[in-house]
DNA sequence: ATGAAAGCGCTAACAC
DNA sequence: GTGTTAGCGCTTTCAT
């Protein structure tokens, strides 16, 4: 119907051409043993001139098989946001490289996050052979739903009690403790953490930055608590509201490198300097938190490995494993934001 | 077989269960209105009791039709680097975005750049209706003949000459000349082109450059131009040379805002300043430029349109329209890494 | 070694 | 309104 496709070549017009059958072709082009060397060779010579290539929708239908995974990432119904956050960005990046190397097609899609069980769709309708899902959001039972009723499903998040699916995330405890710490070692001990603990994994990230804490001896302030989201602007108002309120702190942990930058330029609208009045840890390290003012220290994030990681789970699920849910190490990448102890001047 | 596809439910399943034949569920589930209101209603109950979805593999089979759009990221074949420059991934965001707007399925590959035809086996085997590619990097032969065959193709690139594929990309002798033009009014004259002139897209930007330059009866400085790669380490050596040798220069323009990061590092390891030394202009527009130290003044290019407009011009030739590559406008940015004329103090 | 025929899961005439 | 039937483009017995 359409110009493009008016007359799309097919193994019958091949076989037409050659002389044979359709049965011959098709064993031809996949390598069958079955045929005779030259009607094999004269097949293909036919095949690659005419850039005919073998109809993968109606080889899976016959095969029953498939070999694509959804990747999904929802987004705010409110907001309904570009994808902007460079650390999902990535690690989509990341999925997709990794999905290559195992000759999987990636299909992306974008969903509403509070219709997280519309992307079972992509699965109940034979579209992809399973899901990967970017980040937990507020829906952990519609993702424990979707795994209930068997759907294959990977998601880049927090480990959580009571889970069902797999998971695939970054030592979130971890890292909130690693950033902490470092502050505390630097001799902070006001230390706010911005985020919003309605995710799981920004949960699991305060919850290490109170064990860091509590080593300390020091007890959480939630006045320096800041359930700031995500997304930038919105995140703003909350830190200026920080930076200009009455709440002391020396010390920031921040839940991404965006959010950190942000208190940064909070901090110095109200003539307060990173980090010798305040320092900031960010999380991901992002190539941002290398070139930004400051260089960020910061929570170093897998990135790379997380597409691999990801990928080999729902492999596994899909070969019907028990995929138990992995957590990926973490490590503290120190920049100027957050020095390491001033160079005590002689000894 | 796979533990997880056992017995996946078919219409068949439906109609057994729902007492009809399977041509009525199918009327049901597709809306026709040659059914009666009750039985629609039972079927769809039932469907939606078993998560049912009509598969779309054997649907598409038997309507000929398809829903899926292949976006292509090439990579280096030498390098096999993950894809890594944050303006590639937020195209390849904004694409995403678009393509779910208008009800299409995106397709994410990513294929050796030396073997881009081998992008036309998503077309051929029908797993697409038409390609996207992202960069034309060095192969404006083989994009040619792509289209020569009749593959539905849209590049985000350079409008070049001889060019028989749609191309969708910034106005890059626009900003190439912008950038030089601001350098030039604070008063810089020697000034520095940054980008690998062998690509398309860098090649019309250096353009714009010697555009500026010859507005103010300057003449090109082969010194001045590095061809540095958009793969940043690579790219750092290349500006170490430039900012270590004698060739003299107090402006840059460079083709991406990374390359621009690297471009004031090199500068500051041998103690140049930026602005006060060199005024530095960077590309894109990403996050980073306002986060960096300096903020870069840079040439904004506009993602979100991008996308839609990427998006548009394919249906447009799936409709069988000739569609005129497009280039999209883009503007300069100004921040400290160039001010503009500093505050003349007083009059 | 090759061809004929059945069927993957669905839709759309065409009957009734 | 609903069922029957013939394919969509391919693979694979089963013959020969």
């Amino acid at each position: 119907m359409r110009e493009s496709e008016r007359k799309r070549l097919q193994m019958a017009d091949i076989a037409r051409l050659a002389g044979v059958s359709v049965s011959t072709v098709s064993r031809a082009l996949n390598g069958s043993t079955l045929v005779n060397a030259q009607t094999r060779e004269r097949v293909e010579q036919l095949a690659r001139s005419l850039n005919y290539a073998i109809n993968l929708g109606a080889q899976n239908l016959r095969l029953r098989k498939n070999q694509t995974i959804a990747v999904v990432v929802p987004y705010d119904s409110k907001a309904r946001q570009h994808i902007s956050d460079p650390f999902f960005l990535s690690i989509v990046g990341s999925i997709a490289d990794a999905l290559t190397d195992r000759g999987y097609d990636m299909l992306l899609s974008r969903v509403d996050a509070e219709r997280l069980d519309s992307a079972a769709q992509l699965f109940d309708s034979g579209k992809a052979l399973g899901l990967v899902i970017i980040g937990q959001w507020r829906h952990h039972d519609q993702l424990n739903e979707l795994a209930a009723r068997k759907v294959p499903l990977v998601v880049w998040g927090g480990q959580l009690a009571q889970q069902l699916y797999c998971s695939v995330g970054g030592d979130n405890i971890g890292g909130g403790l690693q950033a902490t710490r470092h502050l505390l070692q630097q001799g902070r001990r006001r230390i706010a953490f911005v985020g919003d603990a309605g995710l799981p994994e920004v949960r699991l990230r305060r919850q290490g930055y109170w064990q860091g804490l509590h080593e300390a001896g020091l007890e959480p302030d939630a006045r320096l608590e800041v359930a700031a989201p995500f997304e930038i602007s919105a995140a703003r108002e909350a830190l200026d509201r920080l930076a200009a309120g009455r709440t002391r702190f020396d010390g920031l942990v921040a839940c991404s490198d965006l959010l950190a930058l942000q208190a940064v330029q909070a901090l110095r609208s109200v003539k307060r300097r990173v980090p010798a009045d305040v320092a900031v840890v960010g999380y991901d390290d992002m190539p941002v938190a290398t070139y930004s003012d400051p260089p960020l220290t910061t929570v170093h994030q897998p990135v790379g490995l997380a597409g691999a990681e990801i990928v080999d789970a729902m492999l596994g699920l899909l070969r019907g494993e028990r995929v138990a849910p992995r957590t990926l190490p973490v490590h503290l990448v120190v920049r100027e934001s957050a020095p390491a102890a001033t160079e005590t001047p002689g000894r």
